[in-house]
DNA sequence: TTTTGAGTTGTTCGA
DNA sequence: GTCGAACAACTCAAA
């Protein structure tokens, strides 16, 4: 049986895997192999927890294929050096991959293209960027339009394809290189099986419910999908095609309405990977270029405040803590903490990009870019007008009884939820009966939001 | 070409 | 406490 190198990147998984069904199909044994790019390994978006994660999940992968008589090949290096060495030592004559949309995969692709032979097949997204389109061919730039197109066009079943084989074609055993020694984290278990369950359980119950509960940070109404999405355990047509399932199951109109949701949340993750193929400076610079110069505060202890839980504003700091906690943030809790960041502290949105790329397990670029740039109204938004979120209105609308707050805030957990959201309100004698005082046991507010909210409107309206 | 309707997730104000 | 309008008039997509 001749040989293919099955090229795994974000695709950490054996079931619904495009690019390992397209070698089989094509009638090779595929010879898994993951590279250590050092591009990758340490760059300004690097985070250790992340690699710790998707190093937990190699491992992970490496026990699935040993337990079907094959093995995970780790090399270290330049792609197109360890491809070509592989190859040759291999003897493979094929490379399989899935296809992926970062400006960096796509030039580190093309060159490798260029030289070998690489198959790139489409499973990153359920459709792919170039499929979308309007009528007259051009990318969608403004979300709900984009996902009528997208909802129009066909549904690939998950499950179609060339089965696994059993036992693995034998393989030519051949040295790798260690992983690096990085603890996993804690909140999300690696491997297949556990992505599957995690995917299971949220659709058995949580999912029916999630048009409200995915908003309060004191539930756990999220999917909490986004690590295994952002490596690949879940292909994301395997996820969309168990909710369309769980979507036939609903009881009522508001069962289905959540469910639809959720989807919509999924075609929201296709939707910035399809701005970042289409627009791929957005990963440098502000999508709408009347944006670009704006004239923001350079203020590193402000910064270092907001990234370190310290702004004095118990829910961003609770959020902010999580963050560096757990390697992971509620939803809500990222556009609050953002908004905050951007509006109340006029601090560049690419300040908080990379630090939550620093930090977060599930970092994924395009997602990611997107999102800043949504809060930030520098985006693809047509109607950024006046988004400028009240961390004290949300901090009281999402976390309601403050059990949010009090689990990361532990120095604030005796107070009474009415002075919770916003403890500088507290008279003096309350803050020494408590003993909180603020600005001594906790910070005192980094800027009035009032008078961040007048400035932010002005220095957004002028640079028009 | 022109026109029209609509735009993830908000906030404030006043009735 | 709740609710609708105003915020300020932009940009995109589609008819």
């Amino acid at each position: 049986m001749p040989l293919a190198i099955w090229w795994i990147r974000r695709d950490l998984r054996l079931s619904d895997n495009a690019a390992l069904k397209a070698a089989l199909r094509d009638g090779f044994a595929p010879l898994p192999l993951f590279i250590l790019d050092p591009r990758l390994l340490d760059n300004h978006f690097t985070s250790p927890r992340r690699l710790g994660f998707l190093f937990a999940n190699l491992r992970a992968l490496a026990a699935d294929l040993e337990a079907r008589g094959a093995y995970l090949l780790v090399r270290r290096g330049d792609p197109l050096v360890v491809l070509r060495r592989v190859l040759a030592e291999s003897g493979a004559v094929r490379i399989y991959a899935e296809e992926d949309y970062t400006p960096y995969a796509r030039r580190r692709d093309a060159r490798v293209a260029r030289d070998l032979p690489l198959v790139q097949v489409l499973g990153l997204t359920v459709h792919h960027p170039t499929s979308v389109r309007k009528p007259d061919g051009s990318p969608y730039t403004v979300f709900t339009p984009f996902s009528k197109a997208w909802k129009a066009l066909p549904l690939p079943l998950a499950g179609a394809g060339t089965p696994l084989p059993t036992p693995w074609p034998s393989l030519p055993r051949l040295a790798g290189d260690p992983l690096p020694e990085i603890p996993p984290p804690a909140a999300f278990p690696a491997g297949e099986a556990a992505a599957q369950a995690r995917l299971r359980a949220f659709l058995a119950a949580a999912v029916y419910d999630y048009a409200e509960a995915r908003n309060r940070l004191d539930r756990d109404g999220t999917s909490r999908l986004s690590p295994y999405l952002r490596f690949g355990l879940l292909s994301a047509r395997q996820v969309v095609q168990a909710a369309q399932e769980a979507l036939t199951r609903a009881a009522d109109p508001a069962a289905r309405r959540s469910v639809e949701t959720f989807i919509n949340e999924l075609i929201w993750r296709e939707f910035y990977h399809s701005i970042l193929y289409h627009f791929p400076q957005v990963a440098r610079m502000a999508f709408r270029p009347d944006y670009r110069d704006l004239p923001w505060r350079t203020a590193p202890h402000d910064r270092q405040a907001w990234q370190e839980g310290r702004t004095g504003y118990p829910i961003v700091d609770a959020c902010m803590r999580q963050l560096r906690q757990e390697g992971w943030m509620h939803n809500r809790g990222r556009m609050i903490v953002a908004s905050f960041l951007v509006k109340d502290l006029l601090i560049n949105w690419q300040d908080g990009e990379r630090w939550f790329m620093q930090n977060l397990i599930d970092g994924d670029i395009a997602a990611n870019n997107g999102g800043w740039q949504w809060v930030a109204g520098t985006g693809t938004d047509a109607a950024p007008y006046f988004r400028l979120f009240n961390p004290v209105l949300q901090s009281r609308k999402f976390d309601p009884e403050g059990h949010f707050i009090r689990r990361y805030l532990p120095e604030l957990a005796v107070l009474p939820t009415e002075y919770l959201h916003a403890p500088w309100q507290m008279p003096r004698e309350v803050q020494e009966r408590f003993g909180v005082r603020i600005g001594r046991d906790y910070p005192a507010p980094l800027v009035d939001h009032e008078m961040a909210r007048a400035r932010a409107l002005a220095v957004f309206r002028r640079s028009e």
